[in-house]
DNA sequence: TCTGGGGTCCTAGGACCC
DNA sequence: TCTGGGGTCCTAGGACCC
């Protein structure tokens, strides 16, 4: 993850979409255009929270992860429309096909995110010329808005991005940061949380001024490892490359839900359960992956979070088998007390067409003093049908 | 501000092995 | 033998992001 190599600064762009969601919807249906939208849960089953407003609804007050509640009695003319991932999915790989008509060099970081290096394109002269274009070309050929920041790595391009919205096109250069960075509050600073920014704050740190002139030692013993990469991004420093590859390698696929009601009933939470499994192994399986770690989350009324993982030997992808694991987590780890939410994740994925060689060999010669090869044998042709194993090489 | 659902990365202790 | 240290895996939980 290192960026060593190049002797000149980088340009590297940071493309976030503005307001991602909402503006979807309003290119799917125009006459949700100029108004006060925004994209929420249902309420009545306890997922009342806007996960996305148009800058129409912002202007009331309202933001993001507000209940639907608050955010009507502050724009009573608010308008809803539920989530509808697919269609954000879809409109997120449009515009990551755009971005790389100009470079192979793309890494999407979220639905809504890129990084891109244009560094070997056109370098800085042309950045703000490269920047326009893909914007320009977003809006009309997606009619969807977004903020694009120039600068030269990753951590400044993400700031930049920031600056300006909708529409905006920032370049942050280096020596800009202690006029335009410098002056904020830790808690701006991607990386710094509401737990690190008051823990900065008990030992005098601030501002981000503060955080990249403090005392290294201060910084370490005050958030650890993490600490000193986030004094160097102060800093302006940010090595981490442009990795197009990065976003594919998915490392687990979960699923959880909020109950309409608490619950406290064992029988009430396994069909609960049964409804994540399927959904988790259709995911799963869309994306030809399984895993061999399977964790449940349980949150309580009293919003404590807990989560219960085991190791499995043979990699988990049918909904029988997660439902099973997952139920029997549950049933050794639940204390009884009243349950808000209730999730699953399978862990450690690894496509299907690697689960062959990792199984047969691999895996039979770790578990060897563990799991007999007769009994690997019968499992595998029971998961895989018969003649999956063959004595190899 | 009474708080959804999808993730990632990091830390820390214990088990186990050499 | 009661005694070192390093490496890796597993598990639980925290913090953060969109």
């Amino acid at each position: 993850m290192e960026y060593k190599e190049y002797k000149t600064p980088r340009v590297i762009l940071h493309l976030d979409m503005n307001c991602f969601f909402a503006s979807v919807e309003q290119a799917h249906n125009p006459e949700l255009k100029g108004l006060a939208l925004a994209v929420a849960g249902n309420p009545k089953a306890r997922r009342g929270i806007l996960v996305t407003c148009s800058y129409e609804a912002r202007a009331f007050g309202v933001y993001t992860t507000m209940t639907v509640g608050e955010a009507k009695r502050l724009c009573p003319e608010l308008v809803l429309v539920p989530p509808d991932g697919e269609k954000y999915r879809q409109a997120s790989i449009a515009v990551f096909d755009i971005l790389r008509t100009y470079t192979d060099l793309v890494e999407p970081v979220s639905i809504d995110e890129a990084y891109i290096d244009i560094t070997a394109i056109g370098g800085l002269e042309d950045a703000v010329g490269i920047a326009k274009s893909m914007q320009e070309r977003i809006l009309r050929e997606l009619d969807l808005p977004c903020s694009i920041g120039i600068a030269p790595n990753k951590f400044l391009a993400k700031t930049a991005s920031d600056m300006k919205k909708p529409m905006g096109i920032t370049i942050l250069r280096k020596r800009e940061i202690s006029k335009l960075l410098w002056p904020l509050p830790v808690i701006e600073m991607h990386g710094i949380g509401k737990s690190s920014a008051e823990k900065l704050s008990s030992a005098g740190i601030k501002t981000i001024e503060d955080l990249a002139t403090a005392d290294e030692l201060q910084v370490k013993l005050t958030l650890g490892k993490r600490g000193l990469r986030l004094q160097e991004r102060a800093k302006g420093n940010d090595t981490r490359i442009v990795d197009p590859e990065a976003a594919e390698e998915r490392k687990s696929v979960g699923s959880s839900t909020t109950l309409a009601v608490d619950e406290t009933e064992l029988d009430a939470c396994l069909p609960v359960f049964e409804k994540l499994a399927k959904k988790v192994a259709d995911r799963l399986d869309k994306n030809r992956l399984a895993g061999t770690v399977i964790s449940i989350q349980i949150r309580s009324s009293a919003w404590r979070n807990q989560s219960r993982s085991k190791t499995v030997l043979n990699p988990l992808y049918r909904e029988q088998d997660i439902f099973r694991e997952a139920s029997d987590l549950f049933r050794q780890h639940w204390d009884g007390e009243p349950i808000r939410l209730l999730g699953i994740t399978v862990a450690n994925v690894i496509p299907m067409e690697e689960l062959h060689e990792q199984l047969s060999f691999d895996n039979y010669e770790r578990h060897a003093k563990e799991v007999s090869m007769e009994d690997l044998v019968t499992q595998m042709n029971k998961k895989f049908g018969p003649g999956t194993i063959h004595k190899g090489k």
